[in-house]
DNA sequence: ACCTGAACACCGTTCAAGT
DNA sequence: ACCTGAACACCGTTCAAGT
């Protein structure tokens, strides 16, 4: 009769106690299922197998939810720095790789770039590489915040567009030839226009306003 | 007695029938106030003084009246066409037409950026203004979807930064002396620069793809 | 320390009933 | 045609009580 204490297996599918970042996980997996908004304390404490009001015990609130999957999220990322490579394949490689970071969680990310304006901080790896290649650039000190705050904003601005959708509906409604080869292959495109285009454009402000080179070390 | 068929005046705001641009501007005016999250359809219902589920008959859904609210201040987007100044400066001016607009209506115009893939559709007089100027700048036929869609990403992507405070903070921890002349006067700053940055790079891609001047007519 | 049931103050929406 | 009350199936969160 003492067995009777756990359900048979494979109706329990949780016998591990509950933990802040076990809360983190299930709650990333719903949401890459079915989206933020879908998110429902009481629908992650079920896919945790435990009674809703048990979570409140690891984390104060569902909003610290959010937080923390974006949290959880945002460490994974990770680029190579090429110190030697010129600083536009640079910047093309990290926000590529932000930008494969973005499609790994396409649903958290579009919420969490316009949701959580404190989600991308300069202390992250991914603002301060951005910030260390345009010095490297050549963008005067006193230009760097507004350069990599404008920097930050296009990767990020476009990357929603792509996310949420808006992007594919532009190209797709104002060419209907477009997509023959699938509408990544259309997005792979725009995001690598995009990022050209923002480097030519510092290119020129580089170019007049110094060497237009930066310190090679 | 018959007159306590209504309470006297002063308590009941509403002495004019429900209707669906009555509901769209009372949303709006909840939305402006407490944002689009704290918008409810039993709120909406008590500040039209009406049943909540008065509404129903007029507007299918709550999502209806987000798209409702979303149409009608789209909708009021007026920008001055200027045929024969260049196009960097019509680019220039169109843009900021649209900011003071999103201005007028922040919490709103964030949300829509965000959710609404359909916000900005290609007939719409942003598009249709955006897509005119890129052609008569020289953009080609072949590309001009795909620069207008780079072009308006990039303007949604660096407004919805500045509308959800995400821009503020980049500049104000990444240097400290920032916002001397308030935030109001960086964020102008931010939102010209991304401009000139898009414009020189825009003008980078003419020049290595034809005379780099559209044709005058 | 950790978990839980009941409860509270909300939601959006359906539906049958009123005028 | 337009409105309404009651009800349903949900929410997030508090709190007192259990182990």
């Amino acid at each position: 009769m003492e067995k009777a204490k756990r359900p048979p297996r494979g109706t329990r599918k949780r016998d591990v106690p509950l933990t802040e970042a076990g809360i983190y996980v299930a709650a990333l997996r719903l949401i890459d299922a079915d989206g933020v908004e879908a998110l429902t304390m009481r629908k992650l404490a079920t896919a945790l197998d435990a009674n809703p009001m048990s979570l409140y015990h690891h984390v104060p609130n569902k909003d610290a939810v959010l937080r923390g999957v974006a949290r959880m999220v945002g460490t994974q990322f990770r680029t190579v720095t090429l110190e030697d490579a010129p600083w536009q394949e640079r910047i093309r490689l990290l926000a590529t790789d932000f930008r494969t970071l973005a499609h790994r969680h396409p649903k958290l990310m579009a919420y969490s770039f316009s949701h959580q304006a404190d989600f991308i901080q300069p202390e992250d790896p991914f603002w301060a590489a951005l910030t260390a290649i345009l010095d490297a650039a050549g963008v005067p000190q006193s230009e760097l915040p507004q350069i990599t705050a404008l920097v930050g904003a296009v990767i990020t601005g476009v990357l929603t567009a792509e996310l949420n959708g808006a992007l594919h509906r532009w190209l797709s409604l104002a060419s209907p030839t477009v997509g023959e080869d699938g509408p990544i292959h259309d997005e792979n495109c725009m995001f690598r226009l995009t990022l050209d285009t923002i480097i030519t454009g510092l290119e020129g402000r580089l170019a007049t306003n110094g060497d237009g080179r930066g310190a090679d070390h």
